[in-house]
DNA sequence: AGCATAAACGGACCACGGTCCTTTTGCATT
DNA sequence: AATGCAAAAGGACCGTGGTCCGTTTATGCT
């Protein structure tokens, strides 16, 4: 076999794109993600019943299916929708969340904001784990992972940074957020309190 | 309405302990394990089914759900029983993990021993997480966390100990765990060597 | 022993997630 | 335009978790 012809005038996909939908399936999703934010703001995420979600859309169950694998795909596409608002502050927001302030600073500021980010999203956060592995490889965590590793690293942290940095993120994970306030009543700025403890251990220059 | 008579002599409940079952009630506890058990030990967890236990224990399907509430009460069960021996080992057992040694000692050699106790159950205990939130009610982990906190505050660490332990807990969570070791090939000493950097950090005596 | 009562049992029943296979439809090529 | 094909749609179907309620059974009291 020869080397096939190189792609001609294609957007060039640039590490692995999706391949494109038909457009009636590009039709249909937005038309299930729709229906899908439509039937949450109502009922809440209870209500999100694939069933319900494709009447609700206008299309048969297995479109739905076909379209994101299953319940979990869709509560995390819907997620993921969200996080751009939360993922432009840190990459590129304004400081001390955002790029222009000092890594540490941008590091004691990740905590709280990721904090409050999340219990707003809970219900979804919280439903969409079914299975409790899957979180680790959506792309958010992975974004997350790397931005705070790389300013553990420009904060001058030793160690093992990208284990540390998802230290950090288990520290605020939702689902252990939601059982300190609701079981404990840990309120949550003595969860900001503890991440400002833990990255001042964990960077050199605020260790005394 | 007048003082109700004090319990003459029962057994002082002691801290709300659940009432006792009735005799067939017991009967069938038993018989529901010992039938999970024997059907996970051939076919693994997924081989679990409500139906399949109930039918291998030779009971109503029903019975089952009485007794354990559902799935993944059941499995919460099987895996409270094979943590016995971990809790002896870190409550009593010999030093350096049990008492006799140094607290920081013990801190240091927790995380590793956990790592491999949950290893070896890894299954069971992602299969048991249906509800994200549900495993940090159960008694074990709370008995890990109060044994960290104090182990932390025996060697003198200083900040928000529960939390604190809390998220050394997180670090060596199921879950990510076996994220790292399936998806990034992170072998188990990489983890034990980012525990003993977390310990000798948020303890003062080893801060340099 | 006989009885009253609360607890446990059993299995029919339901809802929902997920699969599968047939039919339909967009799209490219001639 | 016609045709061929891969992709998408649809919905019947299945398995399993979970509920419900009529029936059975253990246990404590007289």
């Amino acid at each position: 076999m020869t080397t096939p012809t190189p792609p001609t005038g294609t957007p060039l996909p640039l590490l692995d794109a999706p391949p494109p939908l038909r457009a009636d399936a590009e039709r249909n999703r937005v038309r299930l993600l729709d229906a899908a934010f439509r039937l949450m703001s109502q009922g809440g995420v209870a209500n999100l019943t694939m069933e319900a979600v494709a009447a609700e859309a206008g299309v048969g169950k297995g479109t739905v299916f076909r379209r994101f694998g299953d319940r979990a795909g869709l509560l995390i596409e819907l997620l993921s929708h969200r996080e751009k608002n939360f993922q432009a502050a840190f990459l590129s927001g304004p400081p001390p969340l955002g790029p222009g302030a000092p890594a540490v600073e941008r590091l004691h500021a990740f905590g709280p904001a990721l904090l409050r980010h999340e219990g707003c999203h809970r219900d979804l956060i919280l439903a969409s784990r079914t299975d409790p592995v899957r979180q680790y490889g959506v792309p958010g965590y992975g974004l997350r992972t790397s931005h705070l590793t790389m300013l553990l690293r420009e904060a001058g942290a030793d160690g093992d940074l990208e284990l540390i940095a998802r230290t950090l993120l288990s520290s605020l994970d939702t689902a252990l957020v939601a059982h300190l306030t609701a079981e404990h009543a840990v309120p949550l700025d003595r969860l900001d309190a503890t991440w400002h403890h833990l990255v001042a251990h964990l960077v050199p220059e605020s260790r005394a």
